[in-house]
DNA sequence: CGCAACATAGACAGACCTGTATATTTTTAA
DNA sequence: TTAAAAATATACAGGTCTGTCTATGTTGCG
């Protein structure tokens, strides 16, 4: 009983159905009445679940969060056993992300982007849930390599963040696999990748 | 007359005005009546000027790129001569450039996030833009660390861009030293910085 | 001067946006 | 079965958006 109960059908298919425009279109272009259409409900089931725009725009950036972290931990695990590790898990984990057909970045620095006011609900939650991702990534390399020197994780850090925004720039997995190659560099024989 | 002339007054007022609202508020969030507004045009003015907002969009990210690129070149001209050469310049361009009060990101990244088609100009010049980045710093490395290795180039690429998302979602200019510092653990002694 | 190029104000079309109001039907659960 | 809860269709208010049209005013320059 540790799944989330889902609280009307209606409900779900609007957020997910939101989550999928949101996501590949931009939150600014798209309207409420391409959602309801896509989803199938009327505008007044939306606006009796929500109380806003903004208020969707919130509970689709909370379940993406969900299903992110779903993957990346299950990914991470299952790399436990291997030869990479968890941290090899990682940026399996990653290289699928990117190699996904409908991979348009990050949806937390896109949303960012987009809103540019740092007070909007939307905007603080994408930077809490980086500085979640951040941490997920610490835990990967202290278990992976847990004699490399503290320094080295802000950097891998910045390297899996600028492997997202390059991904997306040249519409290709590959900075998965550089961002791989340099985490190598930085761990040295502390990290036994592949 | 290497300076490119003005083609009038209040078309330049036009693109810089957009810049910087483009650039503090995102580009769907600003319409044309506040650009004109602002830089105290008449409507027609700008439509005589730019056949649509696409276009005046394309001008703008193209006088972003201007400026962008005179700042780091100079900068990265000024550390020529100094400690940590060009590449030292480079991270000196880079951490004055995320301390700006009006510091939000990398435009390019922001208008990639909110256009989202990836066939629309603005954001194919935005790759386009990105490229010659990374080539102006692969220069710098090459500049200050003749003898490091290929391998670290396409890390470094990384890194930098990491730090550009970090320090929008951080609100910090902190990730401009994380980068230095981590280019510093991946180039070793065959960089001399500060 | 006089003319052409540039800039102005302001109204307006037509589309799209968020959010509400109303009245009806379907679903759920006691 | 029946009453409450949820979802429906539809119209609409009031705002914003891009882009056009017209008619007038200003400015630079030969």
């Amino acid at each position: 009983m540790q799944d989330t109960k889902p609280k009307s059908k209606a409900r779900e298919r609007i957020v997910d159905t939101a989550l999928r425009l949101f996501y590949s279109d931009g939150i600014n272009s798209v309207g409420i009445d391409r959602i309801i259409a896509e989803a199938d409900v009327a505008k007044m089931t939306l606006y009796n679940h929500f109380k806003s725009k903004d208020d969707l725009i919130l509970a689709v950036l909370q379940r993406r969060d969900a299903i992110f972290f779903q993957f990346f931990d299950e990914q991470i695990e299952k790399g436990a056993s291997k030869k990479g590790g968890r941290l090899g898990g990682f940026f399996t984990a990653l290289k699928k992300w990117f190699s996904a057909p409908e991979f348009r970045g990050c949806m937390f620095i896109n949303t960012a982007a987009e809103i540019a006011d740092c007070n909007h609900p939307a905007f603080q939650y994408s930077v809490d849930h980086k500085k979640r991702f951040n941490d997920l990534l610490a835990d990967a390399i202290k278990a992976s390599a847990p004699d490399a020197p503290a320094q080295v994780v802000p950097a891998i850090e910045l390297i899996v963040e600028g492997s997202i925004v390059t991904a997306v720039m040249q519409h290709s997995p590959k900075p998965a696999d550089q961002a791989r190659k340099a985490t190598r560099q930085l761990l040295g024989e502390t990290w036994l990748d592949e």
